[in-house]
DNA sequence: CTTCGCCGGTGATCTGGTCACAGACCGACT
DNA sequence: AGTCGGTCTGTGACCAGATCACCGGCGAAG
């Protein structure tokens, strides 16, 4: 079975077929799928791997919004397809990533024709939406220290994580000396330790309460 | 001509007198259209007045997400419409306001058979998640001063505003003590004059360049 | 004209962001 | 081994913003 009839249920046999017969890109980590005020010409699935989009402020200050893993379109794409806005977003690979790009004829002919295939495209974009506000929401109203401990959870929720400080701080949309104070200060309380480039979780449970307090 | 076909245009004749038969709800000026973990029943159409969604954190703090005017669609039905995922958000009406309510077995309907539709259904949501990203880069990346005169020349780019602190603070996320401090400075500038419950703007070039600083 | 609610002002205190450094560590190269 | 450049982290000082606890002032309802 290709990755069309997997990731799309419902769709018709010789719709999937056509899906599963486009030519795949392999993106290598660290590459840019696309960059600030740039046009998609296509609709991207990802097959295997994981692309973040992020925003970068002026300041160089940088912000997660969203990953794109197996089976998720880059929404982006599909806005830029019809709704014809630019964005300001940047996505890069996190890991070497494999792309299927459905040419915006065949998407349009799947919109029109397939119940199942726009039921996809909405649930994409209305999960996306409420990514976008949840991360909004954290942003405005939750303090670095309970981001900070959503963040190392959700990167290893076992044991360890591998990230610099810097890392830590763009995904979050802080400052790199914020999160040096915040985890020195975590691990006064032996919440985690830490060490060039990586984060020990010592106590995830009260991590995970910090995460969810405020 | 009724609001389908100047809302709606490429709409077939027939689908829009469908539409311009449908039921037209008044609601009056502070009435919440939905609150936070509603599910829409039909696809809003805004006909007049104007309605406002924000969210609100648990310490009672709001920031504004977005207007929704004439001509547009309240997209969280959309997106609840097919995505079903429910909304944080809550939606007020700053006027009285009519709303046209497409029930979701005719928005499916249509989204089956019009390309028109769809388009406006897609530059809809497009709009909104660049109104969203947008809003997270301003409150993540830029200081409360840039984001408040901004505010103040949004909602009276001319002469004078009439707004409390309070009300000043919900719409960009920030707290009242803060509006008034950052209000004095300004007035202190030349920038603005203030008065209760009104903010006259003396200086809108100067306030413009503020709200596009950084 | 008094009372109650909303509106705005103020100081103290805490968190977070920015700047300017200074070590510390690492890998590569000689 | 030594050293050299780059990256990672720690630190102090300072500013912006959020929160708390108040207070005085205004205005509309009674």
């Amino acid at each position: 079975m290709g990755w069309a009839a997997a990731s799309l249920p419902g769709l018709g046999p010789e719709d999937a077929a056509r899906l599963d017969a486009l030519p795949v890109h392999i993106l290598p980590r660290g590459a840019r799928v696309f960059g600030p005020g740039e046009t998609p010409q296509g609709f991207a699935m990802v097959l295997s791997g994981r692309i973040e989009v992020s925003l970068t402020g002026p300041s160089g200050r940088e912000i997660l919004l969203y990953a794109v893993e197996p089976g998720q379109s880059c929404i982006q794409t599909t806005l830029g397809l019809l709704g014809d806005e630019p964005y300001s977003g940047e996505a890069l690979c996190v890991t070497d990533t494999r792309v299927a790009v459905i040419p915006a004829p065949l998407f349009h002919a799947l919109m029109a024709r397939s119940e199942a295939f726009r039921g996809f495209v909405f649930r994409a974009l209305a999960s996306r939406m409420n990514d976008m506000t949840a991360l909004l929401e954290r942003v405005a109203f939750t303090r670095v220290e309970a981001r900070l401990a959503a963040a190392l959870l959700d990167l290893g929720g076992t044991g360890a994580v591998a990230a610099t400080h810097a890392e830590l701080a763009a995904r979050i949309g802080s400052a790199r000396e914020v999160v040096s104070r915040r985890l020195e200060a975590m691990a006064k309380r032996g919440l985690v330790a830490t060490d060039r480039g990586r984060v020990e979780l010592r106590d995830p449970a009260a991590l995970k309460r910090l995460a969810e307090a405020q």
